[in-house]
RNA sequence: GCGGCAAUAGCUCAGUUGGUAGAGCACGACCUUGCCAAGGUCGGGGUCGCGAGUUCGAGUCUCGUUUGCCGCUCCA
């Protein structure tokens, strides 16, 4: 039995090797965190896409799309809080080989002195009981005020480095208090190095006039900054959305796992508006809907969990993850957050423009709270073909891999194939293919026997195989090879169109949320 | 970014104490067979990740570098 590890490098080999992922610019060694889609993967992420669209958009007419660019005006990202937060310095203890943020560690040891002082006034309480005066004793007990003048003095030492971005300073400051690694207990510690997550580049073709703008690291800002241009053009009315899919970008420190974690990815986001006070009610309702969204593809019921976070990003009162169950473990796939009305509370405060909306019901304005619903394409790509993927073990001693993708997602939906080239097979079989060309992705093959053909077309998860033989040219019928039983049906070739529809039409699968 | 391991044909791998690359599968053409991957004949394809060094000579040794994998660190 193969290990979840074995079996996810199969999957890795799998995607390259029938064209459904590559590495990037792999001629030259490939770049590190980045893939392409090939011509099988991306009929796959677009069947996602759509899936994701129609589920968004078409079924919710409260909710509209956009397509935003991916650069942006660069106060964008202060206002957003990007700027601030997606920037750390890090620092490595070189005996443990463990990184840590140089912030945390010294706000950690900041904590540390609060803990001795509080430990002081504990002890001094006891000692002391009913007529313990708290407030006079941490003003004149020795041991506090030393305490609480150490404290200060590190505080502001280490808020005027932070401010100045003064890299060599904190690790000054590391030095000066013997932070020691919490694993090793030494204090042999690297540089301080400042990791940004965004991207930047330069826009303008002179040095001097050129301006520093970043890579957007997620799409969901390019909704905000929109969102009084769709409330006003769209005549849209709270409640209501905004959708989008588009790349987003970050520098991640490491990224690994194949697609799950890459530097340039893509994201599928929708934004709803809600009056303040609603929010969490709106949380629930979506997180909800999404589950029933992963939920009928019929991937598996029990592959999927909520995963809440106890600690949230500043600007949510509400968040979780859906989780997948990759080879890996758990992961997420999509994040749901509430997130307040700080985004666009912080670009009106940064536009100077005001973001509100009119609420004729209630007759008075303001800042809607926001839902947001984000789902990582790569990773659904990913959780897609990993619970596709089987290796299955046949009578006979046979073996064969299969993709059982969904057949509304697979990339192609049937291959035709005469039984043998000759006898005007071929013929009869292209014109079986101009039936359905229009409607389907269709793949046409003739070459080898046909078992072998079957299992091509299973490996990258093809639903049905028509196959035409010498009765074809009498009786007008086909054999129809199903991928997941390998059964075989004779099927009119009169009905072969609405056979292959009522599989891989998406209608049923969206009435059903 | 740190540490460990690895890098030979599209894929999986072989290559002996250093003497200028092989196999199977895959691919192409033709013949044959014809409903679940393995018939025959012929053929295309690699300078051994990249760069230096040692040597008369390096896929094989040394150093550097790149990329990948695993572990750590980071992850709205």
């Amino acid at each position: 039995m193969a290990t979840q590890e074995e079996t996810f490098k199969s999957i890795v080999s799998h995607c390259k090797e029938y064209g459904f992922v590559f590495p990037s610019s792999e001629i030259y060694d490939g770049l590190a965190a980045v893939y392409d889609y090939g011509q099988n993967g991306v009929e796959l992420k677009n069947n996602i896409k759509q899936y994701w669209w129609a589920a968004m958009t078409k079924l919710h007419e409260n909710i509209v799309g956009i397509d935003a660019a991916i650069f942006m005006h660069p106060t964008t990202w202060k206002a957003s809080g990007h700027v601030d937060a997606f920037n750390d310095p890090l620092i490595d203890n070189r005996d443990s080989k463990k990184r840590y943020r140089a912030d945390v560690l010294i706000e950690d040891q900041i904590a540390k002195y609060d803990e001795k002082i509080d430990k002081e006034v504990q002890k001094a309480r006891k000692r002391f009981g009913e007529s313990f005066d708290e407030a006079l004793y941490r003003q004149t007990n020795p041991r506090v005020v030393e305490h609480q003048q150490k404290r200060d003095a590190l505080h502001e030492r280490y808020q005027k480095a932070m401010n100045a971005n003064d890299l060599d300073e904190l690790k000054q400051i590391i030095l000066d208090e013997g932070i020691v690694c919490p694993i090793s207990g030494t204090r042999n510690w690297t540089d301080v190095r400042q990791f940004n997550l965004m991207f930047s580049t330069e826009m303008g073709s002179t040095a001097e006039g050129a301006m520093k703008i970043y890579l957007r690291p997620e799409t969901a800002q390019g909704i905000f900054v929109n969102f009084l241009n769709v409330q006003k053009t769209g005549r849209m009315k709270v409640p209501f959305g905004i959708a989008q899919i588009g790349k987003a970008f970050r520098n991640e420190i490491v990224a690994r796992q194949f697609v799950f974690r890459m530097r340039e990815f893509e994201q599928m986001e929708m934004q709803f508006f809600v009056r303040p006070g609603t929010e969490l009610e709106w949380f629930e309702h979506w997180k909800q809907f999404r589950l029933r969204w992963h939920k009928a593809l019929g991937l598996g019921d029990e592959k999927y969990r909520f995963h809440d976070h106890d600690k949230l990003a500043h600007y949510a009162n509400a968040a979780t993850d859906i989780e997948f169950l990759m080879p890996f473990g758990f992961k997420e796939v999509e994040g749901i957050h509430s997130r307040t009305n700080f985004d666009l509370s912080q670009h009106a405060k940064y536009s100077g423009k005001k973001i509100e909306y009119f609420d004729p019901e209630l007759n008075e304005s303001y800042t809607p709270y926001v839902i947001e619903t984000s789902i990582g394409v790569d990773r659904m790509f990913l959780s897609v073909m990993c619970s596709a993927y089987k290796e299955e073990q046949l009578e006979g001693g046979d073996s064969r891999v299969v993709l059982s993708l969904p057949p509304v997602l697979a990339p192609v939906k049937a291959c035709v194939m005469p039984l043998v080239k000759k006898d005007g097979l071929p013929e009869k079989a292209r014109e079986v293919m101009d039936l359905l060309r229009f409607d389907f992705n269709i793949q046409y093959d003739e070459k080898d026997s046909i078992g072998k053909r079957y299992r091509r077309q299973d490996a990258i998860g093809t639903p049905f195989c028509i196959t035409i033989d010498h009765d074809t040219l009498n009786d007008e019928c086909v054999t129809v090879r199903y991928r997941d039983t390998m059964k075989q049906d004779r099927v009119k070739i009169s009905e072969l169109h609405e056979l292959i529809r009522s599989q891989v039409d998406m209608t049923d699968l969206l009435r059903k949320l």
